[in-house]
DNA sequence: TCTGGGGTCCTAGGACCC
DNA sequence: TCTGGGGTCCTAGGACCC
């Protein structure tokens, strides 16, 4: 076995409504909650105030109003969080560069070369305390040798929780909770688990039968090594790139006025395409997305004939869909999402690399195998290709 | 007063080409 | 000739996470 990784997962408390009580200190202490005050709202995020009432994440606003009176609402200003979230990355990533960000809240680091099980204790202590003060963000930390671990350490003590877990350790902490807990294992999931009579993840860890492999599929060696504290150790600081832009609106009321719909998708294509101007992006592909009132979601796609960020483009596609397959419901939202999204610089370059291809070709078709290789490797590619013989030579 | 909004990854089937 | 199979792209939707 390889050596030991120190994997460090760290997750900012409540973080919007961290965000919300920074710019507003009269709100320190009080029951806050992020998200829409009207009658289709629901807490995004909630301070840990208002978690002592019951409110939580995702549950409707009026149902939290009648839990906890006193609440206060604040609007979303993502914006803000975005600008604190990007504030917090780099701070990390000035000091430790193998940081990989997986939301706007959390990130991987990859502090081998830091520290280790004798010292992580005191170390991430102090750098918890340095992250409070210099940025005012309350975070969680985690410690172990796999992401994983790392991902449930940093849940396992909320808020300003320090966790580690070493050696077998996570068998102490995590086998006893109850199967719902593991990261990956949802409301589908847990429910046929739970059916094989796997309630927890001690159970989950030490089952063997091919009923739980079929119902975890791709995901059973994954899971089962996770559990048994094995796992991808590799954090990878390229890896946030968004694949995907999307906007979504729950009308205020129901309707089935196309041209209502119709001004609601232009106001979406609008702000669609410009954060993906905005982040010199480009895209083939428009969902549209409508939920009726039922609670139903249809979502139809198109591709279109060239990657673009262009709102007329996006604009006349979205519509082109909405006309194709809309038949006259109640709708309740309306979503338009842009798929495949990449870099405009990424395509252009490869556009260019087809073009080179080509002119290549032409140039070398009189050269040899063993000279084109040796051109290639003397450009950018260093020693990476070979020819057949000296791979046989090699064996 | 039932149930937001922004994402990722996986599956599975069809079209099309070789 | 009536029929295989691999690869790739596209599409719709499910499950999950924050």
């Amino acid at each position: 076995m390889s050596k030991l990784k120190s994997i460090v997962h760290i997750d900012l408390n409540a973080f919007f409504a961290q965000c919300e009580v920074n710019i507003n200190p009269s709100l320190k202490g009080k029951p806050v909650a992020v998200g829409g005050d009207h009658r289709r709202g629901i807490v995004s995020t909630c301070s840990y105030e208002a978690r002592k009432y019951g409110v939580h994440s995702a549950m409707p606003s009026y149902q939290a109003k009648k839990l906890c009176p006193d609440l206060i609402f604040v609007g979303e200003h993502y914006s803000l969080y975005g600008e604190v979230s990007h504030r917090f990355m780099h701070y990390l990533k000035e000091k430790y560069p193998i940081l990989e960000q997986v939301s706007i809240d959390e990130c991987y680091l990859d502090l081998t070369d830091y520290i280790d099980d004798s010292n992580a204790y005191d170390y991430l202590r102090d750098l918890q305390i340095q992250i409070y003060s210099d940025l005012h963000l309350k975070c969680s930390i985690g410690y172990a040798h796999t992401k994983f671990l790392a991902k449930m350490a940093s849940d396992y003590r909320k808020p300003l929780g320090l966790t580690l877990v070493t050696g077998d350790k996570y068998k102490e902490y995590f086998w006893p909770l109850e199967i719902e807990k593991m990261w990956g294992v949802g409301k589908q999931t847990s429910k046929k688990l739970r059916e094989m009579g796997i309630t927890t993840i001690e159970k989950l860890a030490t089952s063997e039968s091919i009923e739980l492999k079929e119902t975890l599929g791709i995901m059973y060696d994954t899971y089962i090594n996770w559990a048994n504290g094995k796992g991808n150790d590799v954090v990878d600081p390229n890896y946030y790139k968004r694949k995907s832009i999307s906007e979504a609106t729950t009308l205020y009321k129901d309707t089935d006025d196309e041209d209502e719909l119709k001004e609601v998708i232009r106001k979406l294509c609008k702000s669609v395409s410009s954060s993906l101007q905005l982040e010199n992006s480009v895209s083939k592909t428009v969902v549209l997305t409508l939920r009726d009132s039922k609670f139903n979601t249809r979502s139809k796609r198109k591709t279109m004939p060239e990657p673009t960020s262009d709102y007329e483009k996006i604009y006349l596609t979205a519509i082109a869909i909405f006309n194709e397959f809309y038949t006259g419901y109640l709708v309740r939202l309306v979503g338009v999402g842009l798929d495949n999204t990449k870099d405009e610089e990424e395509i252009k370059n490869s556009m260019q690399s087809t073009l080179f291809d080509s002119s290549f070709e032409e140039k070398n078709r009189n050269k040899s195998n063993r000279e084109l290789i040796e051109e290639l490797n003397d450009t950018k590619h260093k020693g990476m290709f070979k020819t057949l013989k000296d791979l046989e030579e090699e064996k």
